[in-house]
DNA sequence: CCCGGTATCGAACGACGTTCGGTAATATAG
DNA sequence: CTATATTACCGAACGTCGTTCGATACCGGG
């Protein structure tokens, strides 16, 4: 966004290839704490502790709130440090959504099939909507990217096993995969949007935006009176589970069909 | 993103209360051209012409290049000039996003109601849809916003009335209309990502994607292969009317049930 | 003519992503 | 053990961004 105005280059290397930095050689400390006597006067990092801490500041404040700055204070080391395990800000924010795509796969894996694929189906995107409604910053990013990252790829090839299942040609097949995919992440961007106050008044705005939509004239907007109270009363989790039925539903009708 | 720490301070004031800030005095000019003989050495704007210039700005090359000292040079007036208009960035691309949104609803406006309801549905969700997926900034800015812009409520609506034939129940109703949008705004924001390089090379990283993919384990991403051909060969258009009409068929058995 | 509201201007501010020369810590060689 | 190379870290500095603010032009009504 900003910064020298041209091409990407990298940065001067990676330390392993994949994985911590510096994996555990002597003195190889935990995240970046301080020093552990008097000795060791810098900071030591490793690609884990640079993402992980990434993803708790993303989840802690929000998009805005991961700056290298802030990163690095909470690494106890310096802005610089940062480039030395990832490229830049883009590449950072890949990470830590990769990130926590592993930990909604590793929380899915071993499931035992059921016998009905499309329960299979269900369950994956559930819980993909479950982690990435309450980041806000995951969905916005992940349009587009979703296929990109490895564990992006393996959410993908998960799905899609579940799918082939139904013995649909490769062409509905794809269709129905990239569609599911679509939905989740569309529907929990969309609805992931709770302040997540949940001090005395929890009602996180919704009041107030029932009264606004109260407000409009009955005469123009039929619809939107005709469902208010179910607006008002709605839970996310619940709406979206109602909508990817419907897809299921007919995607099972095109799989009989 | 920036600047000062806190609250969201309004300007001073907005010109009228919607629509252009000098409406039609002596002198109006249109867009912020440049002195008309030797006279007159400032600029005059207009919120139209603020918001207009933003969204050519947006979709000529990108969010990153919406910029208050582009937008202002393209003007032909100064950066603080903008802020009489808007009363930051925010708004300004939620202005922007309204702006696009009610070209499509003007552009779907007075089709007479097909037999079926849900035609008019696919219809209204087909033309959202090819509004957004040209427009990656649109898609990413507007999940989570879309019912709460003026124009975001109409498209709303519209879309409710439709869904309003079927004769569903209030609840399953908002819930269909919610899915509806949450996949259109979802794939849209999710294809939307051609770099819309049109010289002799137009393959738009595609077959590069193509290859990553072929390049991956058969035996552990088996669905990834399956549908490897047409995911080389597909059409963003075609796979998303094709998820539609999934959770279309799936939303007419339901209004059957 | 002047005067007050309206609209415009651009220098300046602080925060941001990123770069880069320098340096500490460690590994390896001699 | 010393010398040297490699690895990892550091933070001042740069350019761009959104935003603020005092100054100033424009304009219609007295």
């Amino acid at each position: 966004m900003s910064g020298m105005a041209d091409a990407r280059t990298p940065p001067r290397r990676r330390p392993g290839d994949v994985g911590r930095g510096r994996t555990g050689g002597p003195g190889s400390r935990p995240t970046g704490a301080r020093a552990e006597g008097a000795v060791r006067r810098r900071a030591s990092h490793s690609l884990e502790s640079v993402v992980s801490e990434a993803v708790a500041l993303l989840d802690e404040a929000g998009e805005s709130a991961l700056t290298f700055r802030a990163l690095a204070a909470r690494l106890g080391g310096g802005v610089g440090s940062i480039y030395w395990y990832v490229s830049g800000k883009d590449e950072l924010v890949d990470l830590a959504g990769d990130h926590v795509i592993a930990s909604v796969l590793a929380a899915t894996e071993g499931r035992t099939h059921a016998e009905d694929p499309l329960d299979d189906v269900r369950a994956l995107a559930v819980a993909f909507f479950d982690a990435v409604v309450v980041r806000p910053w995951l969905g916005a990013r992940f349009l587009g990217n979703t296929e990109q990252q490895p564990n992006g790829m393996l959410l993908y090839e998960r799905l899609g096993q579940q799918v082939m299942r139904l013995g649909l040609p490769p062409r509905q097949s794809f269709e129905a995969v990239s569609a599911v995919l679509g939905f989740v992440v569309g529907t929990a961007a969309d609805l992931g949007r709770q302040p997540t106050s949940d001090g005395p008044e929890r009602d996180s705005g919704l009041e107030e935006h029932v009264e606004h939509w109260r407000a409009l004239d009955v005469e123009q907007f039929p619809f939107v009176h005709f469902v208010l109270d179910e607006f008002a009363t709605h839970d996310d989790g619940e709406q979206f589970r109602a909508g990817l039925d419907l897809l299921l539903s007919g995607l099972r009708l095109q799989a009989r069909g």
